[in-house]
DNA sequence: ATAATAAAAGACATCAATGTCTTTTATTAT
DNA sequence: ATAATAAAAGACATTGATGTCTTTTATTAT
Protein backbone atom coordinates (compact mmCIF):
# COMPACT_ATOMS: atom_id res chain seq x y z
CA UNK A 1 0.00 0.00 0.00
CA UNK A 2 1.25 3.32 -0.76
CA UNK A 3 -1.16 5.00 1.54
CA UNK A 4 -1.18 4.86 5.27
CA UNK A 5 -3.88 3.45 7.43
CA UNK A 6 -4.44 6.70 8.76
CA UNK A 7 -5.35 8.17 5.96
CA UNK A 8 -7.50 5.31 5.48
CA UNK A 9 -9.31 5.56 8.16
CA UNK A 10 -9.79 9.46 7.73
CA UNK A 11 -11.36 8.83 3.87
CA UNK A 12 -13.92 5.96 5.46
CA UNK A 13 -14.53 8.04 8.08
CA UNK A 14 -15.45 11.04 6.16
CA UNK A 15 -17.55 9.37 3.74
CA UNK A 16 -19.15 7.53 6.48
CA UNK A 17 -20.75 10.90 7.47
CA UNK A 18 -21.67 11.96 4.18
CA UNK A 19 -23.52 8.85 3.69
CA UNK A 20 -25.75 8.89 6.82
CA UNK A 21 -25.80 13.04 6.98
CA UNK A 22 -28.63 13.09 4.42
CA UNK A 23 -30.49 12.15 7.49
CA UNK A 24 -29.73 15.78 8.21
CA UNK A 25 -28.09 14.92 11.76
CA UNK A 26 -24.61 14.76 13.57
CA UNK A 27 -22.79 11.34 13.96
CA UNK A 28 -21.29 10.45 16.83
CA UNK A 29 -17.77 8.65 16.68
CA UNK A 30 -18.61 5.61 18.52
CA UNK A 31 -21.17 4.85 15.62
CA UNK A 32 -18.32 5.28 13.07
CA UNK A 33 -16.12 3.32 14.42
CA UNK A 34 -18.67 0.60 15.00
CA UNK A 35 -19.93 1.01 11.57
CA UNK A 36 -16.38 0.92 9.71
CA UNK A 37 -14.48 -1.56 12.55
CA UNK A 38 -11.98 1.47 12.85
CA UNK A 39 -10.36 1.91 17.05
CA UNK A 40 -12.19 4.28 18.22
CA UNK A 41 -9.73 6.94 20.08
CA UNK A 42 -7.62 6.43 17.09
CA UNK A 43 -10.52 7.78 14.60
CA UNK A 44 -11.49 10.10 17.11
CA UNK A 45 -7.79 11.65 16.42
CA UNK A 46 -7.51 11.57 13.23
CA UNK A 47 -11.30 13.27 12.88
CA UNK A 48 -10.01 16.02 15.41
CA UNK A 49 -7.47 16.62 12.92
CA UNK A 50 -9.54 16.70 10.41
CA UNK A 51 -11.38 19.35 12.22
CA UNK A 52 -9.07 20.88 12.66
CA UNK A 53 -7.75 21.89 9.18
CA UNK A 54 -11.13 22.25 8.10
CA UNK A 55 -12.26 19.26 6.52
CA UNK A 56 -15.23 18.28 9.43
CA UNK A 57 -17.57 20.60 11.83
CA UNK A 58 -17.80 19.09 15.62
CA UNK A 59 -19.93 19.90 18.28
CA UNK A 60 -19.29 18.68 21.89
CA UNK A 61 -22.10 17.55 24.48
CA UNK A 62 -25.46 15.91 24.15
CA UNK A 63 -26.96 15.65 20.15
CA UNK A 64 -23.22 16.44 19.10
CA UNK A 65 -21.28 14.76 16.99
CA UNK A 66 -19.63 15.52 13.68
CA UNK A 67 -20.19 16.63 10.49
CA UNK A 68 -19.03 17.81 7.18
CA UNK A 69 -18.35 21.10 6.69
CA UNK A 70 -20.06 23.39 4.03
CA UNK A 71 -17.19 22.29 1.44
CA UNK A 72 -16.23 19.00 2.82
CA UNK A 73 -17.45 17.58 -0.27
CA UNK A 74 -15.30 19.93 -2.65
CA UNK A 75 -11.69 19.16 -0.75
CA UNK A 76 -9.40 17.07 -2.31
CA UNK A 77 -7.88 13.72 -1.54
CA UNK A 78 -4.70 16.08 -0.93
CA UNK A 79 -6.04 17.92 1.84
CA UNK A 80 -7.01 15.02 3.55
CA UNK A 81 -3.31 13.37 3.00
CA UNK A 82 -2.12 16.51 4.39
CA UNK A 83 -3.73 16.36 7.75
CA UNK A 84 -2.96 12.42 8.14
CA UNK A 85 0.23 12.19 6.56
CA UNK A 86 4.00 14.05 5.98
CA UNK A 87 2.89 15.73 3.07
CA UNK A 88 6.35 16.42 2.26
CA UNK A 89 7.62 12.95 1.59
CA UNK A 90 5.39 13.33 -1.24
CA UNK A 91 8.50 15.45 -2.72
CA UNK A 92 11.25 14.25 -1.27
CA UNK A 93 13.90 11.54 -2.41
CA UNK A 94 12.93 8.39 -2.34
CA UNK A 95 16.62 7.23 -1.72
CA UNK A 96 16.37 10.44 1.04
CA UNK A 97 19.04 12.37 -0.84
CA UNK A 98 18.64 16.32 0.24
CA UNK A 99 17.76 17.52 -3.23
CA UNK A 100 15.26 15.84 -5.82
CA UNK A 101 14.93 16.89 -8.75
CA UNK A 102 16.47 16.72 -12.90
CA UNK A 103 19.62 18.36 -11.25
CA UNK A 104 20.62 16.18 -8.52
CA UNK A 105 19.33 12.75 -9.51
CA UNK A 106 19.55 9.70 -7.53
CA UNK A 107 19.78 6.77 -9.71
CA UNK A 108 16.65 5.99 -9.02
CA UNK A 109 14.93 9.45 -9.55
CA UNK A 110 14.81 9.44 -13.55
CA UNK A 111 12.42 6.23 -12.90
CA UNK A 112 10.01 7.15 -10.57
CA UNK A 113 9.38 10.93 -10.79
CA UNK A 114 6.91 10.42 -13.35
CA UNK A 115 5.04 8.09 -11.48
CA UNK A 116 4.88 10.33 -8.28
CA UNK A 117 3.96 13.29 -10.29
CA UNK A 118 0.52 11.33 -11.44
CA UNK A 119 0.01 10.05 -8.06
CA UNK A 120 0.31 13.77 -6.60
CA UNK A 121 -1.89 14.89 -9.22
CA UNK A 122 -4.64 12.52 -8.67
CA UNK A 123 -4.73 13.17 -4.80
CA UNK A 124 -4.86 16.90 -5.72
CA UNK A 125 -8.04 16.59 -8.36
CA UNK A 126 -9.87 13.83 -6.85
CA UNK A 127 -12.63 14.94 -4.65
CA UNK A 128 -14.40 13.67 -2.10
CA UNK A 129 -17.06 14.17 -4.03
CA UNK A 130 -15.45 11.86 -6.59
CA UNK A 131 -15.44 9.35 -4.57
CA UNK A 132 -19.25 9.30 -3.17
CA UNK A 133 -20.12 9.67 -7.28
CA UNK A 134 -17.21 8.03 -8.89
CA UNK A 135 -18.20 4.49 -7.27
CA UNK A 136 -21.22 3.55 -8.82
CA UNK A 137 -23.90 4.03 -5.64
CA UNK A 138 -21.48 4.51 -2.67
CA UNK A 139 -22.62 2.48 -0.25
CA UNK A 140 -21.88 1.15 3.68
CA UNK A 141 -20.80 -1.70 2.45
CA UNK A 142 -18.18 0.13 0.12
CA UNK A 143 -16.47 1.39 3.10
CA UNK A 144 -17.72 -0.41 5.84
CA UNK A 145 -15.61 -3.65 6.63
CA UNK A 146 -12.30 -5.21 5.86
CA UNK A 147 -13.17 -7.68 3.58
CA UNK A 148 -15.16 -8.47 0.27
CA UNK B 1 8.42 8.19 0.40
CA UNK B 2 6.70 5.31 -1.83
CA UNK B 3 10.20 2.88 -1.13
CA UNK B 4 11.05 1.81 2.05
CA UNK B 5 15.22 2.87 3.72
CA UNK B 6 16.09 -0.75 3.50
CA UNK B 7 14.95 -0.80 -0.05
CA UNK B 8 16.97 2.62 -0.74
CA UNK B 9 19.62 0.28 1.59
CA UNK B 10 20.07 -2.70 -0.84
CA UNK B 11 19.83 -0.47 -4.16
CA UNK B 12 22.67 2.05 -3.49
CA UNK B 13 24.72 -0.81 -1.73
CA UNK B 14 24.31 -3.28 -4.73
CA UNK B 15 25.79 0.05 -6.86
CA UNK B 16 28.13 0.65 -5.15
CA UNK B 17 29.80 -3.28 -5.27
CA UNK B 18 29.22 -2.65 -9.06
CA UNK B 19 30.94 0.53 -9.40
CA UNK B 20 34.38 -0.76 -7.42
CA UNK B 21 34.14 -4.16 -8.89
CA UNK B 22 35.94 -3.14 -11.94
CA UNK B 23 38.62 -3.22 -10.06
CA UNK B 24 37.94 -7.28 -9.36
CA UNK B 25 37.90 -7.22 -5.83
CA UNK B 26 35.53 -8.47 -2.84
CA UNK B 27 34.10 -5.33 -0.84
CA UNK B 28 33.75 -5.44 2.73
CA UNK B 29 30.82 -4.39 4.72
CA UNK B 30 32.65 -1.98 7.06
CA UNK B 31 33.82 0.05 3.55
CA UNK B 32 30.40 0.14 1.86
CA UNK B 33 28.85 1.16 5.25
CA UNK B 34 31.48 3.86 5.48
CA UNK B 35 31.13 5.17 2.16
CA UNK B 36 27.68 5.31 1.77
CA UNK B 37 26.39 6.49 5.26
CA UNK B 38 24.76 3.71 6.28
CA UNK B 39 24.06 2.02 9.77
CA UNK B 40 26.69 -0.80 9.15
CA UNK B 41 24.95 -4.12 10.92
CA UNK B 42 21.56 -2.57 9.23
CA UNK B 43 23.28 -2.80 5.87
CA UNK B 44 24.69 -5.96 6.89
CA UNK B 45 21.52 -7.62 7.42
CA UNK B 46 20.51 -6.38 3.91
CA UNK B 47 23.25 -7.69 1.77
CA UNK B 48 22.73 -10.98 3.67
CA UNK B 49 19.11 -11.33 2.61
CA UNK B 50 20.14 -10.60 -1.60
CA UNK B 51 22.39 -12.93 -0.98
CA UNK B 52 19.96 -15.79 0.32
CA UNK B 53 18.11 -14.51 -2.85
CA UNK B 54 20.85 -14.48 -4.97
CA UNK B 55 21.17 -11.11 -6.07
CA UNK B 56 24.70 -10.98 -4.74
CA UNK B 57 27.80 -13.52 -3.70
CA UNK B 58 29.88 -13.18 -0.46
CA UNK B 59 32.49 -14.79 0.98
CA UNK B 60 33.56 -15.04 4.61
CA UNK B 61 37.17 -14.81 5.94
CA UNK B 62 40.08 -12.85 5.21
CA UNK B 63 40.03 -11.47 1.23
CA UNK B 64 36.31 -12.02 1.99
CA UNK B 65 33.04 -9.68 1.34
CA UNK B 66 30.36 -9.02 -0.95
CA UNK B 67 30.65 -9.12 -4.81
CA UNK B 68 28.09 -9.31 -7.70
CA UNK B 69 26.42 -12.93 -8.79
CA UNK B 70 26.53 -13.66 -12.58
CA UNK B 71 23.49 -12.12 -12.96
CA UNK B 72 23.02 -9.07 -10.66
CA UNK B 73 23.21 -6.54 -13.55
CA UNK B 74 20.23 -7.72 -15.14
CA UNK B 75 18.15 -8.57 -12.35
CA UNK B 76 14.73 -5.97 -11.23
CA UNK B 77 14.27 -3.59 -9.11
CA UNK B 78 11.15 -5.92 -8.38
CA UNK B 79 13.38 -8.88 -7.21
CA UNK B 80 15.35 -6.12 -4.80
CA UNK B 81 12.10 -5.06 -3.50
CA UNK B 82 11.35 -8.85 -2.91
CA UNK B 83 13.69 -8.91 -0.68
CA UNK B 84 13.42 -6.01 1.08
CA UNK B 85 9.80 -5.16 1.65
CA UNK B 86 6.42 -7.95 1.45
CA UNK B 87 5.80 -7.70 -2.19
CA UNK B 88 2.19 -8.35 -1.64
CA UNK B 89 1.97 -5.20 0.02
CA UNK B 90 1.72 -3.83 -3.71
CA UNK B 91 -0.89 -5.25 -5.13
CA UNK B 92 -3.18 -4.88 -1.83
CA UNK B 93 -6.43 -2.78 -1.33
CA UNK B 94 -5.41 0.68 -0.43
CA UNK B 95 -7.60 0.36 2.02
CA UNK B 96 -6.92 -2.66 3.48
CA UNK B 97 -9.76 -4.45 2.46
CA UNK B 98 -9.72 -7.75 1.72
CA UNK B 99 -10.17 -7.88 -2.18
CA UNK B 100 -8.49 -5.27 -4.47
CA UNK B 101 -10.06 -5.57 -8.26
CA UNK B 102 -12.58 -4.41 -10.48
CA UNK B 103 -15.28 -6.24 -9.05
CA UNK B 104 -15.10 -5.32 -5.23
CA UNK B 105 -13.79 -1.77 -5.39
CA UNK B 106 -13.30 0.11 -2.58
CA UNK B 107 -14.02 4.04 -3.24
CA UNK B 108 -10.43 4.39 -3.90
CA UNK B 109 -9.92 1.51 -6.52
CA UNK B 110 -10.44 3.12 -9.48
CA UNK B 111 -8.53 6.32 -8.54
CA UNK B 112 -5.45 4.41 -7.59
CA UNK B 113 -5.15 1.04 -9.40
CA UNK B 114 -3.70 2.16 -12.96
CA UNK B 115 -0.89 4.21 -10.76
CA UNK B 116 -0.38 1.18 -8.98
CA UNK B 117 0.16 -0.99 -11.96
CA UNK B 118 2.76 1.50 -13.27
CA UNK B 119 4.92 1.61 -10.35
CA UNK B 120 4.69 -2.50 -10.30
CA UNK B 121 6.04 -1.98 -14.10
CA UNK B 122 8.22 0.18 -13.75
CA UNK B 123 9.91 -2.09 -10.90
CA UNK B 124 9.80 -5.15 -12.90
CA UNK B 125 11.05 -3.82 -16.13
CA UNK B 126 13.37 -1.95 -15.26
CA UNK B 127 17.08 -3.27 -14.12
CA UNK B 128 20.24 -2.92 -11.87
CA UNK B 129 22.02 -2.42 -15.40
CA UNK B 130 19.30 0.21 -16.04
CA UNK B 131 20.40 2.40 -12.76
CA UNK B 132 24.15 2.06 -13.83
CA UNK B 133 23.64 3.10 -17.62
CA UNK B 134 20.80 5.31 -17.35
CA UNK B 135 22.51 7.64 -14.51
CA UNK B 136 24.50 9.42 -17.17
CA UNK B 137 28.00 7.79 -15.97
CA UNK B 138 26.67 6.84 -12.60
CA UNK B 139 29.84 7.80 -9.77
CA UNK B 140 29.90 7.33 -6.20
CA UNK B 141 28.76 10.74 -5.10
CA UNK B 142 25.66 9.94 -6.57
CA UNK B 143 24.76 6.71 -4.14
CA UNK B 144 27.23 7.82 -1.62
CA UNK B 145 25.69 11.14 0.35
CA UNK B 146 22.48 12.08 1.94
CA UNK B 147 22.49 15.62 0.01
CA UNK B 148 23.59 16.98 -2.51
C1' DA C 1 -27.30 24.95 38.98
C1' DT C 2 -26.97 20.07 38.00
C1' DA C 3 -26.51 16.02 35.49
C1' DA C 4 -25.86 13.87 31.24
C1' DT C 5 -23.57 13.66 26.88
C1' DA C 6 -20.00 13.78 23.50
C1' DA C 7 -15.73 15.61 21.72
C1' DA C 8 -10.91 16.94 23.12
C1' DA C 9 -6.84 16.02 25.27
C1' DG C 10 -3.26 13.48 27.56
C1' DA C 11 -0.84 9.49 29.18
C1' DC C 12 0.49 5.22 28.10
C1' DA C 13 0.79 0.51 25.25
C1' DT C 14 1.93 -2.15 21.14
C1' DC C 15 3.98 -3.21 16.83
C1' DA C 16 6.82 -2.89 12.72
C1' DA C 17 10.78 -0.51 10.74
C1' DT C 18 15.10 0.77 11.73
C1' DG C 19 19.45 0.66 14.22
C1' DT C 20 23.31 -1.13 17.63
C1' DC C 21 26.07 -4.39 19.91
C1' DT C 22 27.97 -9.03 20.83
C1' DT C 23 28.82 -13.74 19.68
C1' DT C 24 29.34 -17.34 16.29
C1' DT C 25 30.90 -19.46 12.00
C1' DA C 26 33.59 -19.94 7.87
C1' DT C 27 37.81 -18.96 5.49
C1' DT C 28 42.53 -17.87 4.85
C1' DA C 29 47.44 -17.03 5.93
C1' DT C 30 51.02 -18.31 8.77
C1' DA D 1 47.14 -26.17 14.35
C1' DT D 2 46.71 -21.26 15.28
C1' DA D 3 45.58 -16.66 14.64
C1' DA D 4 43.46 -13.26 11.97
C1' DT D 5 39.68 -11.81 9.16
C1' DA D 6 35.07 -11.04 7.59
C1' DA D 7 30.33 -12.49 7.07
C1' DA D 8 26.35 -14.56 9.68
C1' DA D 9 23.52 -14.71 13.40
C1' DG D 10 21.29 -13.36 17.60
C1' DA D 11 19.94 -10.31 21.27
C1' DC D 12 18.55 -6.00 22.30
C1' DA D 13 17.47 -0.62 21.60
C1' DT D 14 15.08 3.12 19.30
C1' DT D 15 11.64 5.35 16.66
C1' DG D 16 7.32 6.33 14.31
C1' DA D 17 2.78 4.47 13.28
C1' DT D 18 -0.90 2.66 15.37
C1' DG D 19 -3.94 1.61 19.24
C1' DT D 20 -6.06 1.87 24.24
C1' DC D 21 -7.46 4.00 28.37
C1' DT D 22 -8.52 7.89 31.47
C1' DT D 23 -9.39 12.64 32.41
C1' DT D 24 -10.90 17.13 30.89
C1' DT D 25 -13.83 20.47 28.52
C1' DA D 26 -17.85 22.14 26.16
C1' DT D 27 -22.72 21.75 25.37
C1' DT D 28 -27.38 20.65 26.24
C1' DA D 29 -31.55 19.16 28.80
C1' DT D 30 -33.64 19.20 33.05
S1 LIG E 1 16.61 12.49 -6.40
FE1 LIG E 1 16.01 10.55 -5.64
S2 LIG E 1 13.95 10.42 -6.31
FE2 LIG E 1 14.54 12.43 -6.95
S1 LIG F 1 -10.05 -2.29 -3.58
FE1 LIG F 1 -9.05 -0.70 -2.51
S2 LIG F 1 -7.43 -0.20 -3.85
FE2 LIG F 1 -8.35 -1.93 -4.85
Amino acid sequence: MILSKTFGYAIRGILYIALVQKEERKVQIEEISEKLSVPRHFLGKILQELVRNGLLTSVKGPNGGFSLGENTLSKSLLDVYRTTDHIEQLTQCELRFNQCDKIHPCPLHDKVQQIREEFIALLSKTTINDLITGTKKLQLHNIATTGV
